[in-house]
DNA sequence: CGGCCTTGTCACCTGTTCGTAACATTGGCG
DNA sequence: CGCCAATGTTACGAACAGGTGACAAGGCCG
């Protein structure tokens, strides 16, 4: 089976040199002249990859990789940033986009295809194991939406299971209650942050012994400790 | 501090010349004899790196291995592999096993040593980067919120882990409580400068010897010596 | 339709934290 | 040496943050 990767970028020349050199490695491509199309593209059919140009019409390559990253669905599509300034690269690999690698124009068609490849290779060992969690005892399946406790099942609702997902993928680290808002919740939810603290409640409650792992650092949020 | 290595070896003679050039080179040397024991070992007593042969009696090396990665205590270990076999090579290290490096038997100790090294060299250089700011004995982590002292935690409150912060972040210059105020408290807060003293003696006390740190500058402010 | 589960919001309560004021000490300077 | 301003120290009430229980508004399913 074929991986599908989105190609985004304005100047149609540029489109097919990198459709062509990518469908020559063996890729499925689509593309988008648009910010506004490449989202609805990413979303609908979920491409292995995303090569997006900086500079668009419209709405900013920036915006799309933003408005990516907060969309579930899309959040965890790798993407490839085209940029012409080299001074942009730190904001691009910064966590403010959160994007996977950048090229400067001009660039090789045949460099594009070998960072595509490894970071492509690299998910795919990734997602291998990295989609059951474990912590001592307790173990998490995302994609199963199973939660396990010396092997005996906790049965959490979604909205807990995403809560306890997110801080455990980012166990040790302080999250804010605006952060899980944002992170567990989806954007501007107009959702009281004390809202947050009920449903770690919940979740403690349901954890039982497993609890000892949601930490409270008073004044600044919740951790998940290492 | 010594760094401790997990040795995992069916043959005791293999184990005792790992362990002896390993001491040698200023380790600590555990060891386990088969995958059970090896894991147990890992999670209990977290070594710095794990030196795994690949064939074992009961489970196989690749087992372990897997194993560990799955345990996210372990997972970050990194492995040396053992092999009989070159044409092993590509699974030991391929994506599937994600071992960090491997010898084939018979191998030299003392290439053995070097490798390790390597590894751990560059594990440590990468663990400094992030966030983290150390002075000393001193260790402030940022997105984790713990501050500690010889490797002993300290706890802080929200306002005065955001002090001790900034004045590191600045250490050398003279901050004064104005600049404090704005900076710690955010906007014009509309507060005593006098409050700065009162936490800045909290702070004192809390950090214990590493208050030295913390300077008065009569008639200015306070700076974090360097 | 009715009951059950989920979820967001309150209100209440507790221990902690914070800002301030009052008092003690220190250090610079004449 | 003695004074005064700056800083250290102590104590305390108010404010706050987080835990907890209760509840109502949906949503889902039989």
């Amino acid at each position: 089976m074929k991986q599908k990767i989105l190609v985004v970028d304005d100047e149609s020349e540029t489109v097919e040199l990198v459709a062509f050199n990518l469908k020559q490695a063996g890729y499925d491509v689509i593309s988008a002249a648009d910010g506004e199309e490449a989202l609805k593209k990413a979303k609908a059919q979920l491409p292995a990859l995303v090569v997006l140009d900086w500079m668009l019409p419209e709405m900013e390559g920036v915006e799309v990789c933003k408005l990516m990253r907060r969309d579930a669905a899309t959040s965890a599509i790798p993407v490839i940033m085209l940029t012409a300034k080299a001074s942009e690269i730190d904001r691009v690999l910064g966590l403010e986009l959160g994007a996977d690698d950048y090229l400067t124009k001009p660039f090789s068609p045949r460099e594009l295809v070998l960072r595509i490849k490894k970071i492509l290779d690299r998910k795919k060992s990734k997602d291998a194991d990295v989609q059951t969690l474990a912590m001592g005892e307790l173990a998490i399946d995302v994609p199963r939406h199973l939660a396990s406790w010396k092997g005996k099942k906790i049965d959490l609702t979604a909205t807990e299971f995403k809560l306890l997902t997110v801080l455990v993928q980012r166990r040790g680290r302080v999250q804010s209650r605006d952060q899980l808002l944002r992170d567990v919740w989806e954007y501007d939810s107009m959702i009281d942050t004390r809202t947050v603290d009920t449903h770690m409640r919940r979740l403690r409650e349901k954890l039982g012994p497993a609890a000892k792992f949601l930490d409270t650092v008073r004044g600044v949020g919740y951790r998940f400790v290492e």
